[in-house]
RNA sequence: GGGCUCGUGGUCUAGUUGGUUAUGACACCGCCUUCACGAGGCGGAGGUCAUGCGUUCGAAUCGCAUCGAGCCCA
């Protein structure tokens, strides 16, 4: 073995070994094993897989991994969500082309293309950082068979009653000229003008009466089509439920009262027009108002603005504050610093307008029950699904006026406008492209002409089926093809549904978590997977979220060409606890590196020792049994008399298993890694192998040359095939090193281990031997280590070597038996001095009359235990 | 503006069903080339747990308020 570990070398090989065995970490769906299965998310293909990517991955592997050598039929999946705007803008520029200049499916070919490039380096880099992913069931939502499944659960959905067309308020990006979920809105601060105006008074009588208000939307004078003040403002009592004239499309409106307006806000006094906020739709349906569109869907003035018909928004902002002076109208604007929303993707601001569009029903009582029903971790996280449904005041709009997307499935009558939905036959189908195939005639008014639907769906109805997809879910869609039978509804369930776990970031709860539960209720009648598991968001080095913007960015790929996977990887785990977000630090990532260097050290010295350690009897009978391991293991056991301090080791590292365990049961990795390194480090490293060393080497201090040597190998043994396989759902690489260098040795050429035996993958998780478990072991143990420690420490103040002997130790044992408690052979052997033991301080006192004598107190744990140890030159 | 989270030695961080001396890493200081490891070993210094008030025999932990930070959303 080199004296150096080599993550490059060592991680390459076992790459390469687990892609010859492709079965390791396939899903076998065989009845005898629980499944367990994970609802990976599938990520956009943006072509980076980066470090908030793998932290979520990372989580992912080491929960798969661990629940692997539980015993469970693990299915790791991996899919692609494909579908999105992103992907349409990059194709249009790296082609230099408009979407419009060539043909739908041409332009999807394209994107199509695009995706596939930018699938295979993610998931390059996803296999190089060991993921445990079973890739025979990859799948990517712009498969033929992905858009299948989307398209028939739309269908349920439909004929379920719970989608339904509608004209209806939208967030729309005239730039993009598509529908923007309420996710896909940004805001941006923009300085505006508030623009006072004044209406005429309608009741003849009060012609001259002015009433002045105040709007920052006077291109919107149009769509004006009620007028609102607050019913408490004195100054407009009078003119509550009167009607007022609205300057240059002389329209009348009339005044209502509302509590949300506030008073203080320009004159008291504001215009609801369709639509130029979120508030205006909130009372356009509270008061059933008129609809009044002037703004189109290029972003244009309809023949609502009659003069200003075919003006841009801007332009026709401009005529109207110019025509409002003219006329007087306008008393004086002032600017103002207001939130605008903008379109995600390409920044233009976004108008509320009025279009026919597919929607799905929420339904928030039901989200809240089931989302109390999953297991949240951390907890607290459950709050905010919670709170975002119940301030939900739209259903979910999931039509889309884009290209590359699932389409929907449905044809219009051209002569009476009826929908006509497709077959579960012709799936998948692209209406633009093909006609109706079950039945040509329109059941409504018998026309045999339709004209299929342009729009395509929402992208997240694709991977909000995800969940349902990896469990298999059969999608019947005519099984309940009645108007009403959401209650009844049922797909039937796959294997393992609801699935174990989903584990996603924190961002996405409004979105992905939510659209998930949401379908699978409604498509199989119950929560999509058991537990949740959230994780935070990736901080740079700087504190601020990782971005390439902010400049604190950096790829996986740099951390492991120099430090390794397993540096990044212990990064994820101990960087923080599950669910807060995680700084990147590289100091981390070469604490990580030295801890696996240390291991290294330690398996190294373990190897000159164990090589060829044959850990079971060669006995007579092996082929009778030779699936009873743990029948042998007693029999060693047995030929093998323990130390104190071995006990002590094994002892202890049973607590370690067990407290390793209930840390991975419960996803706090960075406590299981703390409590490995802890161990490893402090407890094997520092104490255990410095109190055997000379027992190892056969230079025992009394006894025989090899007395103890035997147990020494036997407990070292236990503790690194123990401490490998606890380590290897975190650091796979280096634990498969590990275990294949103490139980197949290594490689005569490369010095790497040959792994003669199965991967530690195969292995099955440690089991917490409670009859190694032994609180007098420990404490005896502790004191010897204690002991040791001291002199060690006063050996250092005396800058004397720590293997220079001293004269004599004469130990006082307080309270303990000295015949019985105190086994003094590896003190002698750690200090390399010889030991005595006495019963009464007052021997020792005796010795020092003339104080030359050094007395040590032993404590344990910082508390005296009563034992003192004499150093006498 | 709302929701959620957070504030712990120089830096990052664990710990909150209230209970001895508050976890770990890095950095820092001193000593030691010692036969697995100098990316090491041994030892050390450093914290009024953001601030204030309160509940309690007892608060990093519970409540209220203030200040500050982050994320998501309007």
């Amino acid at each position: 073995m080199k004296k150096r570990y080599n993550p490059a070398i060592v991680e390459k090989k076992w790459l390469e070994s687990w892609n010859e065995d492709d079965s390791i970490y396939c899903f076998d769906g065989s009845p005898d094993k629980q499944p367990y299965i994970i609802d990976t998310p599938p990520p956009y293909p943006t072509g980076d897989f980066h470090v908030g990517n793998a932290l979520n991955w990372c989580y992912i592997d080491f929960i798969a991994r661990y629940k692997r050598m539980r015993g469970y039929d693990v299915l790791f999946p991996q899919g692609w969500d494909c579908h999105g705007l992103p992907t349409e803008v990059e194709v249009e520029e790296r082609h230099s082309i408009s979407k419009r200049q060539i043909s739908r499916q041409e332009f999807r070919e394209l994107c199509m293309q695009l995706t596939k490039e930018n699938i295979s380096q993610m998931k390059e880099m996803m296999q190089r950082l060991g993921m445990s992913i079973d890739w025979s069931m990859e799948f990517a939502t712009m498969d033929d068979r992905y858009k299948r499944y989307t398209q028939l659960s739309f269908l349920k959905m439909y004929h379920d009653g719970l989608i339904y067309r509608a004209e209806y308020p939208v967030n729309w990006c005239p730039r993009c000229e598509t529908a923007i979920a309420f996710a896909e809105v940004d805001y941006e601060d923009k300085t505006s003008s508030l623009c006072y105006i004044l209406f005429k008074n309608a009741d003849p009588e009060r012609r001259s009466e002015y009433v002045e208000i105040a709007t920052t939307r006077p291109e919107l004078l149009a769509s004006c089509v009620a007028v609102a003040v607050h019913p408490a403002d004195e100054r407009y009592r009078e003119i509550a439920g009167k009607e007022l004239v609205v300057p240059i499309f002389e329209h009348q409106v009339k005044v209502y009262e509302d509590d949300s307006v506030d008073p203080s806000f320009g004159t008291g006094v504001v215009m609801i027009c369709t639509f130029g906020d979120r508030q205006d739709v909130r009372w356009w349906k509270l008061h059933n108002l008129a609809l009044r569109a002037s703004i189109d869907e290029r972003g244009r003035m309809t023949e609502v603005a009659q003069d200003y018909k075919g003006l841009s928004v801007t332009e026709c902002r401009k005529r109207i504050i110019d025509d409002l002076k003219t006329q007087g109208l306008l008393r004086r604007h002032e600017p103002i610093e207001q939130s605008v929303g903008i379109c995600w993707r390409c920044k233009t601001p976004i108008e509320i307008i009025s279009t026919l569009q597919w929607f799905i029903r929420v339904m928030p009582v039901e989200i809240i029950r089931a989302s109390e029903e999953i297991k949240w971790y951390p907890e607290h996280f459950a709050i905010r699904l919670k709170n975002w449904v119940e301030s939900m005041e739209w259903d979910w709009c999931i039509s889309r006026q884009r290209i590359f997307s699932t389409a929907i499935p449905v044809w219009y009558c051209k002569q009476c406008s009826a929908v006509k939905v497709a077959g579960e036959d012709e799936l998948p189908v692209d209406p633009s492209m093909t006609s109706p195939k079950v039945s040509e005639v329109c059941t409504n008014c018998g026309s045999t002409e339709f004209e299929g639907e342009n729009d395509v769906l929402d992208t997240w109805m694709d991977s909000s089926l995800s969940a349902l997809w990896v469990a298999r879910c059969d999608l019947n869609a005519n099984a309940n093809a009645n108007a009403n039978a959401s209650a009844t509804a049922t797909a039937s369930a796959g294997v393992g549904f609801p699935v174990a776990l989903r584990p996603q970031g924190h961002d996405i709860i409004r979105t992905w978590a939510f659209y998930s539960i949401l379908r699978s209720l409604a498509l199989t009648g119950t929560v999509p997977w058991q537990t949740i598991l959230i994780n935070g968001m990736v901080l740079g080095e700087d504190g601020n979220k990782m971005s390439k913007s902010r400049n604190n960015f950096i790829s996986p790929d740099e951390v492991i060409q120099k430090d390794g996977v397993d540096a990044l990887r212990q990064w994820a785990a101990i960087g923080g606890a599950v669910g807060s977000d995680v700084q990147f630090r590289q100091k981390e990532i070469v604490a990580a590196s030295k801890f696996t260097q240390k291991l290294w050290s330690i398996l190294r010295f373990a190897m000159f020792h164990l090589s060829g350690y044959q850990y079971q009897y060669k006995d007579k009978d092996k082929d009778k049994d030779k699936d009873k391991d743990k029948n042998k293991d007693v029999e060693r056991e047995g030929a093998v008399s323990l130390r104190v301090v071995d006990m002590w080791l094994l002892s202890k590292l049973n607590r370690l298993i067990q407290s390793v365990t209930d840390a991975m049961e419960n996803y706090k990795f960075d406590e299981a890694m703390k409590h490995l390194r802890t161990f490893a480090w402090n407890v094997l490293a520092d104490d255990y192998i410095e109190l055997v060393k000379a027992r190892l080497y056969g230079r025992s201090g009394s006894g025989s040359y090899d007395e103890g040597k035997e147990s020494a190998k036997y407990a070292l043994y236990i503790t690194l095939v123990t401490l490998a396989k606890l380590l290897s759902p975190i650091i796979p690489f280096y634990a498969e090193e590990m275990y294949s260098q103490i139980t197949g040795g290594p490689d005569e050429g490369t010095g790497i281990g040959t792994g003669t035996r199965t991967s530690v993958h195969r292995t099955d998780w440690p089991e917490v031997r409670q009859d190694m478990i032994s609180l007098e072991a420990e404490s005896a143990g502790e004191i010897i280590a204690g002991i040791v420690r001291a002199v060690r420490r006063y050996k250092s103040a005396q800058s004397l070597p720590l293997n220079a002997p001293l004269g004599k130790l004469k130990i006082f044992v307080g309270n303990r038996d000295i015949n019985q408690d105190f086994d003094t052979r590896d003190i002698e052997n750690a200090t390399a001095t010889t030991v005595e033991l006495c019963d009464d301080m007052r021997e020792i006192e005796l010795m020092d009359e003339d104080g030359t004598i050094t007395i040590l107190d032993i404590t344990d744990n910082g508390n005296d235990n009563g034992v003192k140890v004499a150093i006498i030159n």
